[in-house]
DNA sequence: ACTTATTATCGCAATTTTGCTATACTTGTG
DNA sequence: CACAAGTATAGCAAAATTGCGATAATAAGT
């Protein structure tokens, strides 16, 4: 008959670790979140663009694996840098804006 | 009378040399542009928050020093973690775009 | 089925970014 | 001047990102 008693721990734990690591996890939510749009993006920019990963690896002077690594939504390793060098070759450039965490403003778009 | 001669040279030279660099030239240009812009965001997210480099650094877990190295206009090293980090304890998000060279997107913004 | 092109994944070295301490500089205030 | 708060700078170790080759997986075309 512990079973119940079981299942009300489980559930403390889960809500006692996620109220603890609020501030943490909360970085972390918008870090993946961040980390999907950026890999979406260059996807975008490269797809309009027309080029193959490794066409456009060539053109910022790395090699595929490198796009392929950007494009994988779960890579966590973005950088501005490598945006640039992206956005650079292709005529475009990169464009940062701080908004509030409940503004509806859409995440990454393209002008 | 090889005045002259020098001189067309050197400009040839010159000329080469900037051609040449093209691509590397406008990455490098965008490159100062957007850690400038970076670098101003992060001021500015700081003073409306009215928090010193000492505060804003504790809440993101590092010291001063490396909140005043963000804020230096010559700094390269810019990333999206940081900004991340930094928009999230300041209750933001990070957007990012990228928008046509001669886009008049304002560059750095706030909403 | 067989190539060919494209993309994904792995492993490790090289480079870049961050952490951290110490210290100097600046500004304001008593 | 002395003191305190805030900011800037330097140097080096630690951690994270990138470079890059090899190879697997997937897709596309013949």
């Amino acid at each position: 008959m512990n079973k119940n008693k079981k299942t009300v721990s489980a559930v403390k734990i889960l809500q006692n670790r996620y109220v603890k690591d609020q501030p943490e996890r909360k970085a972390s939510i918008q870090k993946e979140r961040i980390n999907a749009q950026v890999a979406q993006l260059i996807y975008n920019l490269r797809q309009e663009a027309g080029l193959s990963q490794k066409q456009l690896a060539e053109k910022i002077g790395t090699t595929q694996s490198v796009i392929s690594r950007l494009e994988d939504s779960d890579y966590e390793g973005h950088s501005l840098s490598m945006l640039e060098r992206i956005t650079s070759v292709l005529n475009k450039r990169v464009i940062i804006n701080a908004v509030d965490m409940n503004s509806n403003a859409f995440p990454v778009q393209r002008v």
